[in-house]
RNA sequence: GGGACAGUGGCGGAAUGGUAUACGCUCGACACUUAAAAUGUCGUCUGGGAAACCGGGUGCGGGUUCGAGUCCCGCCUGUCCCACCA
């Protein structure tokens, strides 16, 4: 997941540390303890019996690329080890894992390019990003390393796709879906950005196709909502907000006019309800249609309303036919390929398919009433987030691909229509979003009936229309939407000001408030409204804010049925499918019979094979088959399968997963790493979920973070969890820059590599430099004198020891002591609100006062090398051992300030005249004012500001200010 | 176009509304050394002054307050995110 380029030679950029007499020797300290640290299982943890002291930490698990570990990853992992190190000390049980995100597409391009497999340099790269951060002296719980790409960790993720696949959360449609012509394979809407590949950053296409989704959506106002309650940077959750993208609103339902005329929707006697594949049939058929459907009180003549069934409670009104025959018939003697139904395979599948709508009771012998209509009268439903304004809809729009387009477009408008039609389809997904691009369109003949005043408005197909969102229609208010009053001018259709401001004070609202004094509400007015403001021209809603508009037009529209109120999503169904090799296959069997089948469970993981030639992919610079497959198409022995329910011959499904979804789970397989029987043991999960404290970058915000949250969501709904929200704190570390502040990347030759840095000045000295640099959630620039000037710091610590151990016994320092209780209260609590920067600080202050002192007393020396320990672990195990201790630094507990200790006797304190600081006094912070005052009026340098000026006013801050207000 | 965050010395940065620039780097002087490195000590926002001290100073302009880097309003600049989402 985290992934960073780097160059290993950069060495010109670096300053060279002299290791001289005053220095340690890292190297071998490093070595000795890293060693130690790992025969003891420094930072094992199991399950306790209760819960309380539990914490736990984690980090993004790094992508393991050839390159190495880089000082990004170094910056996030240095940080959780502090934590988790003090913690411990602290007493907690804290649970610290690593593992490798090691699917994705690095490894299988370079095994196009090079022909080694992508198994075998994941192999590699995981071996060296472990001795690397064993070479930092990170403490994590080693015994719990795991990696995606291991057939023990992706069996599960396929087990997780199945039991999504089996509550619905898993499914297969055919949608427009995002095609990235460089990387050969589909992408989700999160991995396009600004129209492109977000990993290699070729436009992306727009291509029909039938892949696997993920049910995020069914979680959006979850999901939204959940943001509330966690401790997470208010930019990721704003992030997350946005990408979800809750509109509220309404749906409007559009008369299109018919040869009859209007006013049919009055007269509706029922409704009838579809499946959403019916609704399209009876929309791409011709004006005649036959259906059948559950009986009903109906006779020929009836009008009644057809709505389509989107759920087991939702449904949607899209037309409006006459009845012109009732029929009974046995489902058994319903032709297979009926005019205007869908047309089935087989007896089996017609059956499969009512039982499927009707419930399981359903027979081939059970009687359907079959009703014939005519005058299907469509209703185009547009989705809008200003109700109140539908007396300025002055015309509607229809996405190109809508598929009412070719119902209503009439016979001359068709072939103008067709060509639009085909030309947007042709158009990337950037050219269609291009800013500032003059927006286009094509009138379809057809006229729509305004339910608010009964005029007859124009409906026109533009590509600014999107079909994935809302309904893929809008109603066009060109006097109150910035898009649709560029286009109405291009077109010259109607404007019609129905909102002015509240309060008329711009010249833009003196513009409308002319126009909209004029006789006719219907003309050209020089600019559009889109704020909120007073309803007008609007009949019932007239005065009415644009707030109480909107509420009493949806109370209208629900009750004329016309329309209701209606919330609507950005986010889109995640798209999980990818046609690529290096990924955890989907666990389904395609038979020709059967259809989808799962694998049993029995049978995973499926693995992936082995037999497949890279170097026979190529095609393209960045891999992948042009033909739209995965590579697993071209093995034999993974192809070919029996399908696990009728025996036949049968394909596997060759497409693999998103790694998004190895990444989405990881956390829970941590808590139980080597479970054969379950991805996680519930008791394990519950001991240590969710996780306390989570660490990244911040470029995960509407990807991992978001389907990782939809994972618990869901596996909590299905019983697994006891939690929905995965991690209750996140921090974003910054990213670490080049010294020449641009971003680290191997083509400017500024990456800075940390084995170079951990063998010069060691891991210690390179982990506190990192946390030293600034604020944690900071873009920072690296300097490598910087790392210089905390080895620095690491020189004198050790220096110090050395006096501390050869000099005589001291007794206590009574300024010592207090300066180290100050220090425990700071430096924790700058720790646990990772303060890292401020904590080291605090140290370097304690080193400087020590080392000016003549002597320093053991005891005061050893508190503070346990402030140090989580820092510098092994600098602070050698001291401790040096200065005579046979157990671990880290066996202590962490020191506990004494609140007497850190008050001061005296403090200097300014004193302000007028607010300026004019001279300074030495007090006890608790002294009263009188005795302030009295010290204050003495000072030499206040008296002259003071001399001779009226008092006005005396304000005393204990410990913090004197300030003595004077008139000038 | 919309949103989020930020702007403090030569540099990284510090500051519950209370002595702005802690800590580190850099640079300079001195000590140690034949010398250099390393180490140590002192200095290092700016103008004036030998100094004490005085004036100015946290992107710009206002405001609140005894007191503003910090809070409020308006702007400028930068970074990131979203972007024809109805």
């Amino acid at each position: 997941m985290e992934d960073y380029q780097q160059n290993p030679v950069a060495s010109s950029l670096f300053v060279r540390y002299d290791p001289f007499t005053m220095s340690y020797n890292h190297q071998e300290i490093e070595k000795k303890w890293q060693a130690k640290w790992a025969a003891n299982r420094a930072g094992h943890v199991d399950e306790a019996a209760s819960r309380d002291n539990a914490l736990y930490y984690l980090i993004m698990f790094p992508y393991p690329s050839g390159s190495g570990l880089h000082v990004g990853h170094v910056e996030s992992q240095a940080a959780i080890d502090i934590l988790a190190r003090m913690e411990r000390m602290r007493g907690k049980n804290v649970l610290c894992p690593i593992g490798y995100d090691a699917f994705g597409l690095p490894a299988e391009n370079y095994a196009i390019k090079t022909g080694v497999h992508p198994a075998e340099t994941t192999k590699k790269a995981i071996e060296n990003f472990h001795n690397q951060m064993q070479s930092l002296g990170l403490s994590f719980d080693w015994s719990r390393e795991i990696s995606t790409a291991d057939p023990e960790y992706y069996k599960w993720t396929q087990w997780l796709f199945l039991l999504f696949y089996k509550n619905g959360l898993a499914y297969r449609k055919k949608s427009p879906v995002n095609w990235c012509e460089g990387c050969h394979t589909v992408l989700a809407n999160e991995q396009v950005v600004a129209g492109a590949c977000e990993r290699c950053g070729t436009v992306v296409v727009q291509k029909e196709l039938e892949q696997w989704f993920f049910h995020i959506t069914k979680y959006a106002d979850r999901l939204l909502a959940g943001l509330d309650s966690i401790d997470w940077p208010e930019k990721i959750k704003s992030m997350q907000r946005n990408w979800i993208g809750k509109s509220v609103g309404a749906e409007i339902n559009f008369l299109v006019m018919s040869d009859e005329g209007s006013g049919i929707s009055d007269q509706a006697k029922d409704s009838l309800k579809f499946t959403p594949e019916l609704t399209e049939l009876i929309y791409s058929g011709k004006k005649t249609n036959t259906i059948r459907l559950e009986k009903k009180n109906l006779q020929v003549g009836d009008t009644v309303r057809l709505m389509t069934r989107l759920s087991a409670t939702e449904t949607h009104s899209f037309a409006f036919a006459k009845i012109t025959g009732v029929d009974l018939i046995k489902l058994n003697d319903i032709s297979l390929d009926l005019k205007g139904h869908e047309r089935y395979e087989s007896r089996e599948a017609m059956l499969k398919s009512y039982q499927d709508f009707y419930g399981a009771t359903v027979s081939l012998e059970t009687e359907f009433v079959l009703y014939h209509f005519a005058n299907v009268t469509p209703l185009i439903t547009v989705f809008t987030t200003r109700p109140d304004t539908l007396f300025g809809a002055t015309y509607l729009v229809l996405a190109p691909e809508h598929a009412l387009v070719d119902q209503i477009v009439t016979d001359e408008h068709r072939s103008e229509i067709d060509t639009y039609r085909i030309a947007a389809s042709k158009k990337s997904v950037l050219e269609r979003t291009e800013l500032q691009k003059e927006k286009t369109g094509v009138f379809t003949g057809a006229y729509a009936i305004n339910p608010a005043n009964g005029e007859q408005i124009p409906v026109w197909i533009a590509d600014y229309v999107i079909t994935t969102y809302g309904t893929g229609a809008i109603m066009a208010v060109p006097a109150h939407d910035a898009r649709d009053f560029e286009f109405a001018k291009k077109y010259e259709l109607p404007i019609k000001v129905v909102v002015k401001p509240a309060v008329l004070q711009t010249l833009m609202s003196e513009t409308l408030a002319v126009s909209h004094g004029a006789q006719s509400s219907v003309e050209i007015v020089s600019d559009c409204f889109t704020e909120q403001g007073i309803a007008i021209n609007s009949a019932f809603l007239d005065g009415l804010s644009t707030a109480d508009a909107k509420q009493k037009m949806i109370a209208w529209l629900e009750e004329k049925h016309i329309g209701n109120a209606k919330t609507t999503f950005r986010l889109r169904d995640w798209l999980v499918s990818r046609q690529r090799y290096w990924g955890a296959p989907i666990p389904i069997i395609w038979c020709e019979n059967c259809g989808a089948q799962p694998v049993e469970e029995a049978q995973l993981p499926v693995e992936l094979p082995t037999d497949v030639d890279f170097s026979a992919i190529g095609g393209s610079a960045s891999g992948g088959k042009p033909t739209g497959e995965s590579p697993l198409v071209d093995s034999n022995t993974f192809h070919n399968v029996k399908c696990p329910t009728c025996g036949k011959a049968a394909r596997r499904e060759s497409d693999t997963m998103d790694t998004f979804v190895d990444s989405s789970w990881y956390y829970l397989r941590y808590t139980d790493p080597h479970n054969t029987n379950a991805f996680a043991d519930k008791s394990k999960i519950d001991y240590w979920c969710p996780v306390d404290l989570y660490l990244g970058g911040a470029e995960h915000a509407v990807m991992h973070l978001l389907y990782a949250r939809f994972f618990a969501y869901a596996l909590h709904d299905l019983g697994y969890l006891g939690f929905e929200e995965p991690f209750l704190k996140l921090k974003n570390q910054g990213l670490i820059l080049g010294p020449d502040g641009d971003k680290m990347s191997k083509s400017k030759g500024n990456v800075v590599n940390p084995d170079e840095m951990v063998s010069e000045y060691g891991a210690d000295a390179l982990r506190l430099y990192e946390m030293f640099m600034g604020p944690l959630e900071d873009a920072k620039p690296w300097d490598t004198k910087g790392v210089v000037g905390v080895r620095r710091f690491l020189d004198k610590v050790h220096n110090l020891c050395i006096r501390v151990i050869g000099g005589v016994p001291r007794p206590r320092d009574d300024a010592h002591t207090k300066l180290i209780h100050k220090s425990i209260k700071k430096i924790t609590s700058d720790l646990e609100e990772l303060k890292f920067n401020t904590a080291i600080s605090q140290l370097m202050i304690v080193v400087n006062e020590f080392s000016s002192a003549s002597s320093i007393n053991k005891e005061t020396f050893e508190t503070f090398l346990k402030l140090l320990a989580p820092l510098a672990p092994h600098l602070a195990e050698e001291l401790w051992e040096k200065l005579g201790h046979t157990t671990s630094i880290f066996a202590e507990s962490w020191p506990v300030f004494d609140s007497t200790l850190i008050v001061d006797d005296v403090v200097d304190m300014g004193v302000q005249v007028n607010g300026k600081v004019r001279g300074t006094i030495s007090l006890a912070p608790s002294a009263d004012e009188a005795t302030a005052k009295e010290l204050a009026f003495a000072n030499v340098n206040v008296m002259k500001w003071i001399d001779g000026k009226e008092i006005m006013k005396i304000v005393y801050v204990p410990g913090k200010i004197f300030n003595i207000v004077v008139k000038e």
